[in-house]
DNA sequence: TTTTAAATGCAACAGTGTTGCAAATATAAG
DNA sequence: CTTATATTTGCAACACTGTTGCATTTAAAA
């Protein structure tokens, strides 16, 4: 689906801004950071602009953001929260590449009596295929 | 133990600000936050010595930091990484508290070939025990 | 084409992460 | 107990982030 279109179904208005950021999103195989975002994208936008754009799509779905630390935060395509998609999240300590691990669910985690679940976040960190090759 | 001979277990020195923070953190049931801390404490320190209270007390595994959300992170007595109090954490969308779950281990999951991991992070969030109860 | 509701850019502010350096302090040595 | 030394602290400073209000611009509806 065109980033167009993704943003007409969501009755977003489609600005450049927010298209550039769900083309970039889409062309890479891993989650960027806010930082790799802006340098593939073409346009050049106000922080303020991206901040909000990024609540926009992260709002309605379109795109889920992964924190992985404090200062270590990637955006993927894709809701997370809702429906089916709760994959874990794969963190490289040597590369800092962080990618949907689709065939990894969360698991279903037996709380105390009275706790109820809304949301389960599992992130895994280590170092890639890619970069274990390299050794 | 006390928290003079944690410290000193670990070589470190025993500063006022360390064991304060070592004392409010046992102390609690729940994770704190940066900001719960200080105001427990009773001494006032600059920002810059919490910081690096703060990191020294983690690298040395003496307390944990368990980072929610951006602008979520708690602090817990112990080693998270090290060991095998690989336990899974709890947020309450509500209350905003943290707690350790020591009965809900992190799982072990199954990687592509390739992948070595080092640590695994699990955070559910919900609602918790006493925020159910009051409604 | 006009209207209007929403998005943008800018200024501004508080807060955070982080470093360098001089002064204070905890421990080790005598 | 006193002195020496290695650490820790407080302060200043800086860049960066999250966030808001407001005037201007722009996308979509009429």
């Amino acid at each position: 689906m065109r980033p167009s279109d993704i943003l007409s179904n969501h009755n977003l208005k489609r600005t450049s801004c927010r298209e550039g950021i769900i083309k970039v999103i889409d062309s890479n195989e891993v989650a960027l950071s806010e930082q790799e975002i802006r340098q593939q994208l073409e346009g050049n936008y106000d922080r303020t602009t991206y901040f909000r754009a990024f609540k926009t799509l992260e709002d309605s779905g379109i795109i889920h953001k992964i924190v992985i630390d404090n200062q270590t935060i990637r955006y993927a395509l894709g809701a997370y929260n809702k429906g089916k998609s709760k994959h874990a999240h794969f963190y490289c300590s040597k590369c800092q590449k962080v990618k949907c691990m689709p065939t990894v669910l969360t698991p279903e985690v037996p709380l105390p009596d009275g706790y109820k679940i809304s949301e389960t976040n599992l992130i895994i960190k280590g170092t890639c295929n890619n970069c274990n090759c390299k050794e």
